[in-house]
DNA sequence: GGGCATTCGGTACGTTTGTACCAATTATTG
DNA sequence: CAATAATTGGTACAAACGTACCGAATGCCC
């Protein structure tokens, strides 16, 4: 139910440090699938299909470990939106509803749907609490804000800035009320009209 | 360091239903300061300051603890955001803004504060994975809806529940920001902006 | 005040947890 | 190729876990 890609004689157990990724890939499922209390060692090791000392041999604990696997996911996230960015930049349709849609979308490669969006609040929460983890969050919504706000401002807005966090904050905040409540309606048109207000706002 | 409220002779241990409600206290407390893997039968009971067994009595299991407890936290802030739309329904100041202060601002009785923002965001991402806690969370965002859409529309809106839909989800989008990064910027601003913005579209 | 249901609180049990340990294996270096 | 370091993986262990149990204490009705 929760096995990792199997291991085929083609596909072997993975060894040293490609290891460190398989266990850090089993977190991120763990974290997307059952919560954060869920993550044990014993699970982790199963789901990797790895011994279970390996997970203490990679990371010294297992606050480590997750700091570590939240840290990958912040770091896929920021590469898959710059692409997202960079391709509408180059593409006809409007950079700015493209990068939403990117932010919003999670079918497409790279981002591993509604488990990863829970993952990916999930480490929001935890830096909350956690020091180590609020730079990397700090990092994360500022890539965001950045590429928002460069969009915005070469499509005319008065305040590029402002309206990036609007954007940005609504794209969350829309989200992670979808997660709670189960909805699954497409948040796409309400985040259009939302940058084309805000453009329209002298 | 995490105790409750010490046990004087003029506040002694309460007892019967009154336990049930310490117990749930005591839960909203370690999942805002901790998180919700915090939260086990023996701390919540340590924080109540009272018998591990309390804990097994009032509630079946761990499971309905949590559950309990964030309803619990969702019955509080609703009637605290009915309180403030109805005081600032018959004030001076405008509604609308009153409301969304009322959202954001946590220094005000009723809530604890940026640890209740945390403890509603964890329990909003526990309902992602338990259908129980959807329902709750449904009742949640719809009476903010409601509420917000109410004021926007008396307020001229053309589109009162888009409106407040994107406000909600501004507001909760910023705030889940505001807690991973640490930042503690004045969100009302940008709020109050985002209110002018589409109360200004036709 | 006696009888009865509820509540209290200490304790026990089997399971799961994080982590330590160490012999066996594999890679690396001189 | 020997030797030294890094890695692997099976096992062990103390602590903490959820929950069950049950006699003592308490409240309530007749």
């Amino acid at each position: 139910m929760m096995t990792a890609t199997t291991n085929t004689p083609e596909n072997p157990r993975p060894r040293g440090a490609a290891r460190r990724e398989a266990l850090l890939e089993a977190v991120l499922k763990i974290v997307a699938e059952v919560g954060p209390d869920a993550v044990t060692h014993r699970r982790v090791a199963e789901v990797a299909q790895l011994p279970l000392a390996s997970t203490t041999y990679w990371f010294d604990s297992k606050e480590h470990l997750l700091t570590a696997a939240l840290e990958l996911a912040a770091e896929r996230d920021t590469a898959r939106l710059l692409d997202s960015a960079a391709a509408a930049s180059t593409g006809g349709t409007d950079p700015i509803d493209a990068v939403m849609d990117a932010i919003v979308d999670c079918d497409d490669p790279g981002c591993a749907g509604r488990g990863s969006l829970i993952a990916t609040f999930a480490l929001l929460l935890e830096a909350a609490r956690r020091p180590a983890l609020q730079e990397i969050a700090q990092r994360w919504t500022e890539v965001y804000l950045q590429t928002l706000s460069r969009l915005l401002e070469s499509a005319g807005s008065a305040r590029p800035r402002d309206d990036a966090e609007l954007l940005l904050g609504a794209a969350d905040g829309l989200l992670i009320e979808q997660l709670a409540t189960g909805a699954d309606e497409d948040l796409r048109p309400r985040l259009h009209r939302l940058a084309a207000v805000l453009l329209a706002s002298a």
